[in-house]
Order: C-alpha cells, then sequence, then structure tokens
DNA sequence: TTGCAGGGGTCAA
DNA sequence: TTGACCCCTGCA
C-alpha cells in the first residue's frame, strides 16, 4: 500500500514504512522535544502518544512500528513523525554556515513531532528551571495518576491526562508527582482553559507573536516555554525557544560575546526567518550534547 | 557523611 | 532588573 510517497506493509500487529529520509530515532527522541519515549535494551523505542503504546525501530530506512496499524498511520503516525515533510530541503535552507553544518551534521535525524497541545503546555511549564530526568519522572507520576491505564506487551502504561483531570484536581495533590511550585501553574492553566478563559484552540489563526501573548497568559508560560509550545506541537516554526543552553552555543559561535535572550532571539529570527526553529533543534541538541558553553 | 550550589524559567517586587 | 522557588544530583 502506498501513502504519500511511502510504501506501508501492515501485518495486523505493526507496519513497516519504507523511503523513509532524514530521521534517527536517537536524534528526535533525545533532542529534548520529548519526554514521554523510553529507549528500550535492544534500541528501539517504547513511547504514548495519545491513547496508544507503540514501539518503534528504524533500520535500513524502514520505519518500523508496533501495536498499530495503516489507518493509524494515516491517523496519527504520519503527521506525528512530520513526515509528509522534505526535512532535506529544510537543512540546505538553514545550512548557512560553518556552525549550522556542524550542528544539522550532528543531529541530521532530527524531526520535530506534532505533539498533542495540551501535553506541550503542561510538560514545558514542568521543564522551567528544572532538568530532563527530573521533568520526565514528574510527568510519568502525573499520567499514572491521572491519566488511564493502557496494557501494552505485559507492561502497564498511562494515557496523558485530560484537562479537565487536572483542572479538578488541587495543587496539594498534584505536588505528590514532584513537580514542586510549577504544580500551582499547572493546576491553575488547566482551569483557565477548561473555564474557556483562555482558547487554545485558535492558536493556528493566529500569528506566532499573537499565539506566544496568548499562551502566556498562562501561569508558568513565559518566553521560553510557550516558544517550546509553539514548536513542539507543530503549531508554529518560526519561534526560536531560547534556554540556557541555546544562549550558550549562540553566545560562543555567534556572538562571541554576552548576549541578551532577547537579543539572541532577535537575530535568530531574523537569520531563520521562518525555518528559525528547526535550526533552534539541531543548535540545542548540538550543543548540550558536547557540551558547548558548559565549561 | 553533611552541606551547598545550581538547573531546558517564571513570577513578583 | 533581581531574587525566590520545589526537588534532586553532583561534588566538595
Amino acid at each position: 500500500m502506498e501513502y504519500k510517497g511511502y510504501i506501508i506493509n501492515e501485518d495486523g500487529k505493526s507496519i513497516k514504512v519504507t523511503n523513509i529520509k532524514d530521521f534517527n530515532p536517537v536524534h528526535t527522541f533525545e533532542c529534548g522535544q520529548c519526554f514521554r519515549w523510553r529507549r528500550q535494551k535492544d534500541g528501539s523505542y517504547t513511547g504514548v502518544v495519545r491513547e496508544k503504546v507503540v514501539n518503534l525501530r528504524f533500520y535500513d530506512g524502514i520505519l518500523e512500528i508496533s501495536n498499530t496499524n495503516l489507518d493509524e498511520f494515516k491517523d496519527i503516525w504520519f503527521d506525528y513523525f512530520d513526515l509528509g515533510r522534505d526535512y532535506t530541503d529544510i537543512k540546505q535552507k538553514i545550512m548557512k554556515d560553518e556552525v549550522m553544518e556542524k550542528a544539522i551534521a550532528f543531529g541530521s535525524g532530527i524531526r520535530l513531532l506534532k505533539q498533542d497541545l495540551w501535553e506541550m503546555i503542561v510538560s514545558f511549564i514542568f521543564s522551567a528551571n528544572n532538568r530532563i530526568p527530573m521533568i520526565m519522572k514528574t510527568i510519568e507520576a502525573v499520567c499514572r495518576k491521572y491519566g488511564n491505564k493502557i496494557e501494552y506487551d505485559g507492561n502497564t502504561y498511562f494515557t496523558f491526562p485530560s484537562i479537565d483531570a487536572l483542572s479538578a484536581t488541587d495543587v496539594q495533590e498534584l505536588e505528590v508527582c514532584r513537580g514542586g511550585f510549577r504544580c500551582k501553574y499547572v493546576v491553575e492553566t488547566a482551569r483557565k482553559i477548561a473555564s474557556g478563559e483562555v482558547d487554545i484552540k485558535e492558536l493556528n489563526n493566529l500569528s506566532a507573536d499573537k499565539a506566544g501573548e496568548v499562551l502566556m497568559k498562562l501561569p508558568g508560560v513565559g518566553p521560553k516555554v510557550s516558544d517550546c509550545i509553539l514548536l513542539y506541537s507543530g503549531t508554529k516554526y518560526e519561534v526560536f525557544p531560547t534556554d540556557v543552553w541555546v544562549k550558550r552555543v549562540m553566545q560562543e559561535l555567534y556572538f562571541k560575546r554576552e548576549a541578551s535572550i532577547r537579543e539572541i532571539r532577535k537575530f535568530a529570527q531574523e537569520y531563520f526567518g521562518e525555518l528559525a526553529g528547526f535550526a533552534q533543534q539541531y543548535l540545542f541538541y548540538y550543543a548540550r550534547e558536547n557540551g558547548i558553553g558548559a565549561g
């Protein structure tokens, strides 16, 4: 069966998608954009997306996804893995200098996942002033406590909780998930969205700046978290989330001096234009994995 | 063993 | 513009 240029075989348990380019699961799942994909001993990745648990492996240009089928490929995975986008072309366009050449070579298999907007809002509120392993633990605990149970391959997994589930809880209860001072932001945010005070369905129709303004009405969401939410939900690609790592790599490799977050964002958005978000992801992964600016 | 700094920012003063 | 902030890890 062919679907939008990909040849897909399904056997009732899994699908194999051939002709996948510009994809490497390590680059994609370890580049800081997602928190719920876990590397298995055999090198495959298992993750929860929407109501599904799947296991994924990649070899010889073949993307094999277990516990799914062709209908779900069309409905979920094609968009989720951004398979309609030509990353070869994107990379060429943002490879403007030697820095980007190195960063892109290093993370050549990064794809920006189109993840659930609500899940990104909560996840990146938890990310503020926090470390990745800790963020993952907290999110997992939140799913365990407030999500729905899914059984797969002898293990129990949990879906990401609904807006209603988190708006109905109270801060003290959420705090057992070890989210610290961010818990009050998450509960308040859930309530503002549930009540309709902040409308997150309209973000697609707004400019990136306006969409950011809407998101920043939510407690715990500032410029950086807002950019992450927009980028990793596939809502806007011209944003340039500037955290401490991106700040460091930009200072060291572009500015050659101290520069403010504001200045860096502005520069990047002018330099990379509508593809700034992609550039950020290669730069972030390159900086963090190589400890650029850390010493 | 204990103690302390600091982290993929945001908020409030 | 600057400190506090939950919790945890790394390192004296």
